[in-house]
DNA sequence: CTCTTGCCTTTTGTATACAATATGCCAGAC
DNA sequence: GTCTGGCATATTGTATACAAAAGGCAAGAG
């Protein structure tokens, strides 16, 4: 037998339209607020209302959308509230991948992450936001890669989906960048020393300058528009 | 306008379907491994298969079932190696909770405390196992509610249900009893003291002790049986 | 006797039809 | 002019019908 044999990719219509729903939302083709009529969305997209409507499930359930009874779906909307909610967990998530990573990060690791952390200081040298921003993703989901632990990365994984989906991304105080870099360097040197402790309290603070940032941009309206704000 | 109203609790089949199957697993009534039969299911609990299977998709994404497509649906399953990832996430998240609660809790809460650590020690010295659990449970879900971050709260308790669903609880050391029992004292002492460092140590120690109880009885195959293992 | 292969049954996946609820509009009363 | 009530329409909730896939069994080949 072939060894390089593995199960074909049998995909339902629920969880193709689930994935396909959830990029819209996150790359925000869907604004949060939004109200998606069943008929029309399982038109567009070309089946029928009932595994739409399992795919509406799905990301209720992830938090990307929220059901009403009798009233539909909309895409899901987040107060400051709930956004400073979801960066506190985040931050205790994070440190735990930081934590589980100094115990079971490998030289290769390490060098990855060091060219991954020139990349990033490339990007930063550049002003380059949409690469740092790439690079800093990749460097977080490396780290949870290295921390090995499943449930760690999907919990990790849908949080940062509800927030992406605010698209808080837009712009990026020059000094808090400067910081943000700062830290990541500061953070590859904890991982290097395996020391797991000061790996966390950084992540921690990492992400929760991250929050400070994120927060501070809603208060000043920048993003006012997605946080489903009906003026009254 | 009178305060007190608030919007009637409208159901819909899928949320009520979901609730009714999440208890059946978490109670046991369901076994891990199961194969729910959507036709049989879905007669006796009086309502149609399309309900149903949204309800399957809700279950699925907390954990709770696995669906594999065009086989219908099992209950969740868990090696010894995801609960270790739960308990580690669970304990990052119950340190975060203790953390925030420290900076949160009143005296009226510290209060309330105590007379749930006196209901602990006194389960504790009769030998009253559920009763035990039963304010263990309430211990905690007063801490989270002290720390007050519902996205905290609702992934706590997603994955508490999901161990709970292993049923692991059947048996306790004396000497791990005696253990958490002090640990919880220690903690109250923490959070008397606002000090969250301290507590979130404690409840991170106290779950991973949690841990190790629960991958020892899992090892011993106490409860072989609801890990889905399939003698070969 | 064992393994394969094809058919039949069962079960799941999807679409559609029907029922119930909500939404919007218009007429009428005050 | 504004508010209320009821009807018409649109949309969601549920059930059922149809399609496709999986599982089981028996017959036949080796």
């Amino acid at each position: 037998m072939d060894g390089s044999i593995l199960p074909i990719a049998r995909s339902t219509l629920p969880e193709a339209a689930a994935e396909r729903l959830r990029a819209l939302i996150i790359e925000g083709a869907l604004a949060p607020g939004a109200k998606l009529n069943e008929r029309e969305l399982s038109d567009r997209l070309g089946l029928s209302r009932t595994p739409l409507r399992e795919a509406f499930r799905v990301l209720a359930g992830e938090g990307l959308l929220r059901q009403l009874p009798n009233r539909g779906v909309q895409v899901a909307t987040m107060t400051a509230e709930e956004v400073r909610h979801a960066f506190e967990v985040m931050a205790a998530l994070e440190g735990l991948a930081g934590e589980l990573a100094a115990e079971r990060v490998t030289a290769a690791d390490l060098a990855d992450l060091r060219v991954l952390q020139a990349e990033m200081e490339a990007a930063h040298a550049a002003r380059d936001l949409p690469a740092y921003y790439r690079v800093n993703r990749a460097i977080h989901d490396r780290l949870g890669a290295i921390a090995a632990n499943p449930a760690l990365i999907h919990t990790c994984r849908t949080f940062n989906a509800r927030l992406h989906a605010l698209r808080f991304r837009s712009n990026l105080k020059r000094e808090k960048w400067d910081r943000a870099v700062a830290e990541h360097r500061a953070m590859l040197v904890a991982l290097a020393a395996r020391d797991g402790t000061a790996l966390r309290d950084l992540l921690n603070r990492h992400l929760r300058a991250k929050q400070r940032a994120v927060l501070d941009a809603m208060a000043n309206e920048d993003i006012a528009n997605v946080l489903g704000g009906t003026p009254s």
